[in-house]
Parts: structure tokens; C-alpha cells; sequence
DNA sequence: TCACAAAATGACTTGCGGTCATTTTGTGAC
DNA sequence: GTCACAAAATGACCGCAAGTCATTTTGTGA
């Protein structure tokens, strides 16, 4: 059967993969090179385009498969919160354990800022699982708002906080921590939803 | 004398400094060459390091620039704000000029991300009058805070927030716009400045 | 064991940042 | 004017990266 050889194409596959996401998540996109993903892996560098058309692919397919893990975790801790308060908490929890998990929401930012100069890239990324925030803000918080402002931009603003948080922290200036983050992000969000607009 | 030479070579350094600050702004920092930066100033490539080591030093050159600029006006732009809400008002205005000048901002931010994987580089960025609105938030708004959170931390929430709102129009998604942005700073800076802490 | 296809290889091309021996240009002394 | 010298300018070259592809190796079914 032919079964067997697509088997260890797969194999092969996930190999680079797992290479990819450690080696990524250590020294960043861009210091990263092909070749040393196969090498790590233990193939020669030609055997990567049989899988990928590009690095910047096989980042995306990164991206979408911890995306993918990321939305679980996320509808699993949302699911019991019972007020704006515990909804936006849950949110920033859950913006931690990005921050936590390895490197990887700066390698995010890395490959955000990249993609931004590449419109096709752009786009991929766009409508790709990345922006996670959208929807949440638009399905679970949207109950609570008061102030007739639009969710989606509430949401949209918690990001940009976020991710502005990210690069502060990247520069390692060190003048807020995550603690001032988290204060700021629920007041912000606290403000939007609740605060009529003058 | 030797004076004509120098002036000469001067002149030089100024038309490549003004090609790279075109291009830069135009293509980014990554996709603009040196190449093209010293064709399109009419020399060949090797003159380029003749007057700096690096890409990345003209770089440091053109911020250290922008940034003296951005920073007089600023100054005469406060020098008469008499509360809170005209401060921070100033403020905003003030980083949406930055907003409009070209695509700078983005390239700010493009280069800041490079720089962050570089602890040299990341080092002269920090310390170089980058992060301009630390000093700010420290000498004008601090006799406005009643709330006992440090000044410096409001500003550094204030960049952020603005960082992020440049990487979100960065990917273009168009959920939130400068109006957007303005409010959200404000009421931050506001909260964060008033609001006894709990 | 043979024929065929799929997997894997690595030499190669292109394009970049950066170097440096060489050439061109300008200048001051005579 | 011309000569010697120094400063400005050049572009071939290096090392290294992404990406290509003709070739080799390996696995499989007949």
C-alpha cells in the first residue's frame, strides 16, 4: 500500500513542525532558518518544501493549530463566568497564559508586524483564527453592555492594550508589570461598557 | 584646505539620510535596501559605510532626529494646558500628528519589534529618546494625579495603548479608528490618574 | 528481483548586508 | 601647470539566508 509511505511523509511532517514551533519560540521568526529547522530535525533542507511553500507558511499553520488550542482553553474558562466583572477577568486570565506560554505571544507580535508590510500575508493572518478577541467580546460580552458602545471595539481595544503591553515588555523598560496591565485592561474595558458616552 | 572635502562629505551623508528616510517610509525598514538607498542618492553602495557601520545605525540617526523634532513640538504644544483633560488632550493630539507623519509611526515600530531580539540594539533604542512620552507623563501630568498610581506607569499604559492601536491599523481590520482610540486613551489616562486605587 | 513512485538530498540560484583593495577626485605646495 | 598626497567614491567580493530542482535513495506491489 501506498498507505505507509504517506504515513511517513506525515511523520516527517509533524517532525519539522515540532522543530519548527521549539526552535521559533527560542530565537524568533526571523533568526530562525530553514536549515536549521531540518537539521534539527534531521533532514536536509530540500525536504521542507515538500511540505511547506515557505517559512512564512509553515508559521501560519503554527499559528492556526495554537489558535486552535488557545479558543478550547478559552470557551472552557468562559463558560461559568456570571457577571462583566468574572467574564473580563477570565479574559485577562486567559491573556496570561498566553503571555506564559513560552515566548510565543512576542514571536505572535514578531510575525504580526512582518506579515503587516506583506498584503496577501496580511490577509491570511487577518482572516485567519488570529484575532481571537472579536468574537469573544462579541458573543459573551456583549449581554453586559450598557453604554451602547459596539463590543467588537471594546474588544478591539482590550487587544490593542495587550499588545502594546507585549512590546513594552519585549523593550524590558520594566516600568509596568502585568498587574498594571490587568488593572488597566478591566478599568478600560469597565469604562466602555459601562459609562454612557457624552 | 580640507574643509571643502569634509563639506563635501557631509553633503553626502545628508543626501543618503534623506533617500533612506524616504525609502524607509515608503517600503519599511526591512524591504528598503542599502542598495537602493545609495542608488537612489546617485552613489554606489560602498559609500554608505563610510558614514555608518550599519543599517541599523542610520536608523538610530533618523529617530534621534525625528524624535528632537517631535519633541519641540510637544513642548510648545503643552507649554499652556491647564488640567488634567488639556494635558492629556495635547497629548493625544500630539501622537496623532506623530500618526500622520508619512508612515513613520509604522516604521517606528517595525524597527522597535527588529530591535527587541537585539540586546545592543534594543539597548540604544531604550535609551535613545525614543519612549518619549515617559518624561512627559513624569514632569506635566504628575502634579494632576490624585490617585497616588505612579505618573510614569500612566504613561507607559498610555504608549502602549497607542503602540497597539498602530499594529491593529497596521493589519488594517478597521474595528477601531483614531476616534476610537482617542476616547479609550482618555478615559484611561483619566481613570487611571483620579481613581483611588482599591 | 524488478519497475516504479514517493521521499529525501544537497548543489545551485538569487538577493541581502557588509568589506575592502582599487580608482577617481580634489587640493595645497612648488 | 603639475605633482604628491589624502580624502571620496567605487564595485567586485564574501558569507549567509530563502527557495529550486535534477538527482539519488528508499519503499512497495507485481
Amino acid at each position: 500500500m501506498a498507505r505507509k509511505q504517506q504515513e511517513k511523509s506525515l511523520q516527517t511532517q509533524r517532525e519539522l513542525l515540532e522543530s519548527a514551533e521549539r526552535l521559533f519560540a527560542a530565537k524568533g521568526f526571523v533568526a530562525t532558518t530553514v536549515a536549521e529547522i531540518t537539521a534539527d530535525a534531521g533532514y536536509a533542507k530540500g525536504n521542507f518544501y515538500r511540505h511547506w511553500q515557505s517559512k512564512d507558511e509553515i508559521m501560519l499553520e503554527i499559528i492556526a493549530g495554537k489558535m486552535q488550542s488557545y479558543r478550547a482553553m478559552r470557551d472552557a474558562t468562559l463558560e461559568h463566568a456570571r457577571s462583566l466583572e468574572e467574564v473580563m477577568g477570565r479574559i485577562l486570565d486567559f491573556l496570561e497564559t498566553m503571555i506564559d506560554d513560552r515566548n510565543w505571544s512576542s514571536v505572535f507580535l514578531e510575525f504580526t508586524i512582518h506579515a503587516s508590510r506583506n498584503e496577501e500575508l496580511r490577509g491570511q493572518l487577518n482572516q485567519s483564527i488570529y484575532r481571537l478577541s472579536n468574537d469573544i467580546f462579541e458573543d459573551i460580552v456583549a449581554p453586559y453592555v450598557t453604554s451602547g458602545y459596539p463590543a467588537r471595539r471594546i474588544g478591539a481595544l482590550n487587544t490593542a492594550l495587550f499588545e502594546g503591553f507585549l512590546i513594552h515588555s519585549l523593550l524590558g523598560t520594566g516600568t509596568i508589570d502585568r498587574t498594571d496591565f490587568r488593572r488597566a485592561a478591566m478599568k478600560l474595558a469597565l469604562a466602555n461598557a459601562l459609562d454612557t458616552q457624552d
